[in-house]
DNA sequence: CGACCACTTGGCAGTGACTGCCAACCTGCG
DNA sequence: CGCAGGTTGGCAGTCACTGCCAAGTGGTCG
């Protein structure tokens, strides 16, 4: 293999290079849309990946070469939810405050989605479903694994010792971010998932 | 089925009553104690179904009676700790606040391990096995929901509305006993976990 | 242009968790 | 003893997922 991850989007910039990468774009894009149409047609654990694949005209085999698990066929592209998290909270200016470097964070990956109905789409899909919901945690877990450094050195506490308070700082924001996006998707996202963010977190660490 | 659960354990209170229950009761602890000490000897995912049940001497197809999955092999009973839980913080009087009774909570849950090793020994598996880290965080999922009632009430907002602060605050405090059992288990157990999830939420309530 | 190589694809068999079904069995009770 | 009612084990089947191997197809070099 030449290049890294097999299959490697290109990003919006540039054309892509060979016909290959196309077809492999195209390919992907097709499973990705079949999916989530079966997905929110007929349910997340109703549908079989061999049912997409028929459905998107390739074989099983080939579709477990795109997307290694049936999960991914969701959740887009974790790793770039992951890098663009990273980047956001580590680009805060030195002076900000963990809190705020964790907003804008939070605020960037919000960013990410392309409409407010296709997040909830995927959002109630991810709330509804038992299956699903374990997974999501699971790639929250990593995320915060990810960011305990940059938090850690950021309120000058010990790198990975005896101290919880790192740990708890990120836990907790991804907490009220879960709480914000259970209440959005309650709400049929009529709310700002921000303005919910920020309610989440005055209610954790302002009141009694 | 007469009795509601098919396993079910009598609690502590009363001699078993027929043969049949003991049996039971004998067949799954032999099997629990077989799984756990599969999964401590070469790992969660390398032990098998048909590996626990062959060494505990019955069928795969009843070792899935008694236990629904693989994973309640090691999560002991998740139903219990519910209850406990609830139970605990529901019993609070009605003048403490929210975090004093979910603190209250959370002590419950952790009184009801055995001994601090095996505690420390579980809590090792499933921090480092990420397939079972999902399933433990779908488990709090659902505590939480349970939780969310009882504190709505304690806190006097709307009963399921668009209020998202009972569900941070719930949420909060499962990622501060997250944040506690990581630390504690990073740090062989030295620590006194109800300790950790004190400094966790001083973390994120106290300082800036 | 044609041959060669890299890469991709599809099918097939296999693993592992988990379920439904059915026949054999055992316990408790009259 | 004999009859339920509950229990057990085996078997086949589903579903996600993986390795292996035989094609096919695009890109490239002589």
């Amino acid at each position: 293999m030449k290049q890294e991850a097999k299959a490697g989007r290109k990003g919006a910039a540039g054309g892509p290079a060979t016909l290959w990468d196309r077809t492999r774009q195209l390919a992907s894009r097709e499973i990705l849309e079949t999916a989530l149409r079966l997905f929110t047609e007929q349910g997340y654990d109703e549908t079989t990946i061999a049912q997409i694949a028929r459905e998107a005209g390739v074989s099983q085999r080939t579709l477990f070469r795109y997307f290694g698990t049936k999960e991914e066929l969701l959740g887009g592209d974790q790793d770039r939810f992951g890098r663009v998290l990273t980047e956001a909270v580590g680009g805060q200016p030195a002076g900000t405050g963990v809190w705020e470097a964790l907003r804008a964070g939070v605020a960037a990956v919000l960013a990410l989605h392309e409409s407010r109905a296709d997040a909830l789409e995927r959002f109630r899909l991810l709330h509804n479903t038992a299956s699903l919901r374990a997974g999501r945690l699971e790639k929250q877990l990593r995320f915060q694994e990810e960011l305990l450094p940059l938090v850690e050195e950021r309120m000058g506490t010990a790198r990975g010792g005896a101290d919880p308070s790192a740990r708890a700082v990120v836990a907790t924001a991804f907490a009220c971010l879960d709480a914000a996006t259970a209440t959005w998707v309650a709400g049929e996202g009529e709310d700002d998932l921000m303005d919910l963010y920020d309610r989440c977190l005055a209610a954790v660490r302002g009141g009694s």
